[in-house]
RNA sequence: GGCCCGUUCGUCUAGGGGUCUAGGACAUCUCCCUUUCACGGAGGAAACACGGGUUCGAUUCCCGUACGGGCUACCA
């Protein structure tokens, strides 16, 4: 019988949710799915000196926002509540746990305070090592139950000293397990610490929670951060000295998302630095007021973000670029996960916002324009430029020259306000006072046209052109500028035809005004 | 420093002993299309970190070196 696939993402409410818990989320989302499994979210505050309010609401909204559901978890419940370990501490499963590795002789009570663990390290360093631990050699000049006699310890205890648990970790014994990323790993016990599992405020550390949970919640594959790696053998060894080794997940360290540029892992810093965004969405530090932006509101569509970071270590194995949700699911392999850190390249990211805008149906784009155009200009309810006739043919003339719906209404603000200056460069480049006759003649021929179509300009410029014996090519470009006040954009016909026969008239008057004024 | 993990075009990556004259995408360059700018089309430049093995043959396997990353807390 093979177990049902369960994967978890827990976060650390300690903020918000950086695009690379995002994507480890997303891996942990598209395999569970994949397999007909369940994924969970559960929170792990067990930190309350990093607590931060609003952070575990901002992660279940970008999670929302992203398109990876939740099956059980804070926000939704389920068999295995609570999903919050602050409140599972509560159910003394923990403590439990803790107390039965030192029962059977895997873990111990510390009782040094934090000064003689400083004083241990500074003794440790002036003897020239410079990794300094709390392992098998110095415990033994520590404040522990090892060193300490059974009565001084039981009335410690009783006075209610202060105490951690610790895992007793041997000296000298090879650990080996196999990531499904990475393979067989090995790391000598004697790079590993004993690690504080059970902290004085009775709260439990990451590694000892993780695991508890995991197991309570029969999570089968453990799909985390490279950064976890270092401590993956003493996890093993948690998991062996519970007697649950058969209940242990897979575990599978992803590789980390590096900075653009430089050296080191993606951080908030190199979004302000650079200029993208980090985060998938706003988020406004609670402590100092400072806002980090987020993918959302830079404009991003949540497909284009999930796509794109489905793409940052992980590959097809096909030369598809495109997914749907859908088909990263069915698609998704750890085969095809890579092992180096992969390198972020926010260039890229707008590729793919700019092929998701492609396919949005004109009709949707038109209608979300209008909210914009009616917020920035404030038209009354009637105006034709608030038609969607109107506003469907400003996103034909727009669509394929930008990669987010913002920039329709930033790139073709002409399209909705007549033009208050020109373009001086190719006006002095241009502008022969011998062109206006033409100009006076095409605004006549443009009023009195019936046909105030693409073609139908196309025609009557060329004809009033040729009239005037002038090449057509003379006098685009300062129609462009006349008709936009830009010397590039949008098809100049298209443009025409869109803003109607009045408006243009009334933007022709206006250059030949402004070329008389000068 | 120690330990662990990694290393294919500038970037994301395909490829897992002969098919590699190393493929795709982003970015970049050139040309075409065009009234402009884009889009689109065509093309170009651009990579197997280095040194040793193993092998008839290494980008692919092994070992070193270099480089990069992570970890080294009563943080996760």
């Amino acid at each position: 019988m093979t177990k049902k696939i369960r994967t978890r993402f827990a976060p650390s409410p300690t903020g918000p949710l950086h695009m690379g818990g995002v994507r480890t989320a997303l891996f942990n989302f598209l395999f569970a799915r994949k397999h007909g499994g369940d994924f969970l979210l559960r929170i792990e505050d067990t930190d309350q000196n990093r607590y931060v309010p609003g952070a575990e609401a901002y992660i279940i909204e970008a999670l929302t926002w992203c398109g990876i559901t939740i099956d059980e978890g804070v926000s939704v419940n389920g068999p295995f509540a609570p999903y919050r370990q602050s409140e599972r501490k509560e159910l003394g499963i923990y403590k439990e746990y803790a107390e039965k590795l030192v029962k059977n002789g895997h873990a111990y009570y510390a009782f040094d305070t934090p000064v003689e663990l400083e004083n241990m390290r500074n003794r440790l360093i002036n003897a020239g090592n410079v990794a300094p631990q709390y392992n098998a050699s110095s415990r033994v000049n520590m404040v522990n139950s090892l060193t300490l006699s059974a009565e001084e310890v039981t009335s410690k205890l009783n006075a209610g000293d202060s105490y951690v648990i610790r895992l007793k970790v041997p000296s000298g014994e090879d650990i080996a397990f196999t990531d499904i990323i990475r393979g067989e790993v090995i790391v000598n016990s004697s790079q590993v610490d004993d690690k504080v599992l059970l902290k004085s405020d009775g709260m439990p550390t990451y590694h000892l929670a993780h695991i508890v949970d995991d197991v309570l919640m029969e999570i089968t594959h453990a799909i985390r951060g490279e950064e976890w790696l270092p401590s993956a053998p003493a996890h093993i060894l948690i998991y062996r000295y519970l007697g649950l080794e058969k209940e242990m997940p897979q575990y599978a360290h992803l590789p980390l998302l590096l900075k653009p540029d430089g050296n080191g892992k993606l951080s908030k810093r190199d979004g302000d630095r650079l200029g993208f965004p980090v985060f998938p969405l706003n988020w406004t530090d609670p402590a100092t007021g400072e806002l980090s932006s987020g993918y959302r509101e830079r404009g991003y569509y949540p497909e284009a973000f999930v796509n794109m970071l489905a793409l940052l270590g992980w590959n097809p194995g096909t030369e598809q670029e495109l997914f749907t949700m859908e088909e990263l699911i069915s698609q998704f392999s750890f085969e095809h996960v890579h092992k180096g850190g992969a390198r972020f390249d926010p260039e890229k990211a707008k590729w793919f916002n700019e092929q998701y805008l492609r396919k949005q149906p004109d009709e949707q784009l038109a209608l979300r324009l209008k909210g914009a155009v009616q917020n920035e200009l404030g038209y009354e309810k009637s105006d034709r430029r608030l038609s969607e006739s109107f506003l469907v043919h400003v996103i034909q003339l727009l669509k394929e020259r930008v990669q987010f719906e913002t920039e329709v209404l930033e790139k073709g603000r002409y399209l909705f306000e007549t033009p208050a200056s020109y373009d001086q460069a190719t006006l002095d480049k241009k502008w022969k006072p011998a062109y206006q006759p033409f100009f006076e003649s095409l605004t006549t021929a443009i009023k009195s046209n019936a046909d105030h179509t693409a073609t139908g300009l196309d025609v009557l410029i060329k004809s009033t052109a040729t009239a005037h014996q002038l090449k057509a090519g003379e006098i685009m470009q300062l129609l462009r500028v006349f008709i936009s006040g830009q010397s590039m954009g949008v098809d100049l016909l298209g443009m025409m035809s869109l803003l109607g026969k009045e408006e243009v008239v009334l933007r022709l008057n206006n250059a030949v005004q402004m070329i008389n004024d000068k």
